[in-house]
DNA sequence: TTGTATGCGTTATCAT
DNA sequence: ATGATAACGCATACAA
């Protein structure tokens, strides 16, 4: 059986209570008895049961994350940065990944409630309004991360997505190319491939050129989507560079061009986004905007944090600088 | 303030005891009291306190996985695999970045044991006695993963490093390949690193080729090891092929290799091992070991919670296949 | 400086 | 079938 603090008292010939001070360092406690306590804590190997003490206190010192995928690329290097910063404030995190399923992304968000968690890091694509009517009900403290919510409601870390976008397209258009394609996940609503989409459409309009639909494709944000959309779009004719809501993308598009004979950045230049781990090892290295992913989750948690400690935000939104790295993907002028 | 069940109780006329087994589903409730509750719980928005139960009960429903770095290629998908299976059978996860770092382990086993985890899921290197002694002391039901202690002191799930490892030397000998080097991350201990060096040694013993300390290295298992160690290799003078200990080890030998003007596998056949990502959207495509790691960690997760529930054990140490996937990085004969 | 007693929100035992 | 109550391990207000 594993010892409690009540134990601790017998063997230290002291009361809980004073056993309870030492521990969390309260009141002040006569170096004696402190002696006494210690020798006891040591001898019987005690841990504090930090369930019962969160029962009393009403926190648990536990954060959830809620995720769309762990095993997605650019979630990993988001949450590291959370965790660490978690782990600081002497902060653990409980991992929830959702598949973007809104069903599921509720059932975590009760069992989160449930355990107490002291706040949540929620990362989605959209918060659908049942959601956040739910987050309304469960009053949890919550930070939304590489997104932000349309409506402003919820604190939020972000890049400036359509900005970037906006600034990789006009790239893209000075280096020469005329007739830009765009792939990405999804056109509806505010999530942040739509947001680069809106840049994408935004550049061609500040440089006088057409948007054509037959350029467009949005099947999804993975390799597999970027492979099958290039050739529907080249089907129809080809050309000059292809812009792409996520480096998965962007590879798959490469991948498909090379087995058609077809050379990146030669015959075409192609353009990533986010900066994942693969794009600096790929062949040809992804031209693409980087995403802080690392300070997304590190910032976004000492966010949360300062708002558990009721500190003032100095920032309800925090609007990260991205970047324009240049590779070997886009031809050089 | 979040309704309990007293107000539950109150609301509904009856007591706490009955609300308990309504919740619970224990004991026989009538219908209509049933009812009742049923009503004063959605009228009050009630949720159970996971954390109150947790406490009487002695479980919490939580299991802490122990990682080296989320961040770090491999483990994503192992702890996917652990937090679907954990989901199923309604348990979360504490996710624990250690960077193999001792101390850092050793804290966050104390503090899963303190919050009361149900169990853990343990990755890392090696098993230092003194990490050992203190998951002896600490009493935790737990699993290795990815790895299998020397002395199988822990149920375990891994592969057979030193086996997938000699097929892989061997298929680069079969290919024609004499001079084959080997770049890992440490030759000591009983990692899985280790485990690799071991089978390629055999390989190369099996086919009567003088193992030469000047082919090896050991800086470290990043694309970064991998682009260092092979230029020290290099200037000793050209090999025929280079067994790498992972892929990112390969990816930074190739990208190396290519240059200083030499071709992968034109001039070099290089192979990886894990199969993580990006092995099959570099180019050239890896030829790898494939190491089932989304099957790792649910089966490792469904180990566990056998373990927590008190199941017998099928097995001790699973032992998962591995694949040899041929791929373009290896000279084809 | 230290001890007693109460309550955090449950579950479960024992009555009724 | 239902209710009163103890206990889980701790923090803390109040007494001493």
């Amino acid at each position: 059986m594993v010892a409690s603090i009540k134990d601790v008292a017998k063997e230290a010939g002291v009361s809980i209570a004073t056993v309870s001070r030492v521990l969390n360092e309260v009141d002040v406690v006569n170096i004696e008895t402190k002696k006494k306590v210690m020798g006891a804590i040591k001898k019987l190997g005690y841990r504090p049961n930090i369930v019962a003490r969160s029962l009393k206190t009403q926190k648990t010192s536990t954060i959830g994350i809620v995720i769309p995928d762990i095993s997605s690329q650019i979630y990993p290097e988001i949450v590291r940065g959370a965790e660490d910063v978690a782990n600081i404030y002497s902060y653990n995190i409980i991992l929830c990944n959702t598949d973007l399923d809104i069903e599921k992304e509720q059932e975590y968000l009760k069992v989160l409630k449930e355990k107490m968690v002291d706040g949540v890091i929620y990362m989605s694509n959209s918060l659908e309004p049942e959601t956040m009517e739910l987050i309304k009900e469960l009053e949890m403290k919550m930070v939304l991360v590489e997104a932000r919510d349309k409506e402003d409601r919820l604190p939020s870390i972000s890049i400036d997505n359509e900005k970037a976008a906006c600034e990789a397209v006009e790239y893209l258009i000075e280096k020469g190319n005329k007739k830009i394609a765009f792939i990405g996940g999804s056109n509806d609503g505010y999530n942040a491939s739509s947001l680069r989409l809106n840049g994408y459409k935004k550049a061609l309009e500040k440089n006088s050129i057409d948007f054509d639909e037959n350029l467009t494709a949005f099947s999804g944000l993975k390799t597999i989507n970027g492979y099958n959309d290039i050739c529907v779009i080249w089907a129809k004719g080809p050309v000059d560079a292809v812009f792409c809501a996520s480096d998965e993308i962007a590879m798959g598009v490469i991948n498909s061009l090379r087995e058609k004979g077809i050379k990146v950045p030669e015959d075409v230049s192609v353009m990533g986004f986010d900066d994942i781990y693969a794009a600096s090892t790929f062949y040809p290295k992804l031209t693409t905007i980087a995403q802080p992913m690392y300070d997304m989750g590190s910032v976004g948690m000492r966010m949360l944090i300062k708002m558990i400690n009721k500190k003032e935000l100095e920032e309800e939104h925090y609007v990260l600088p991205y970047q324009l790295i240049e590779r070997d993907s886009v031809k050089k002028k």
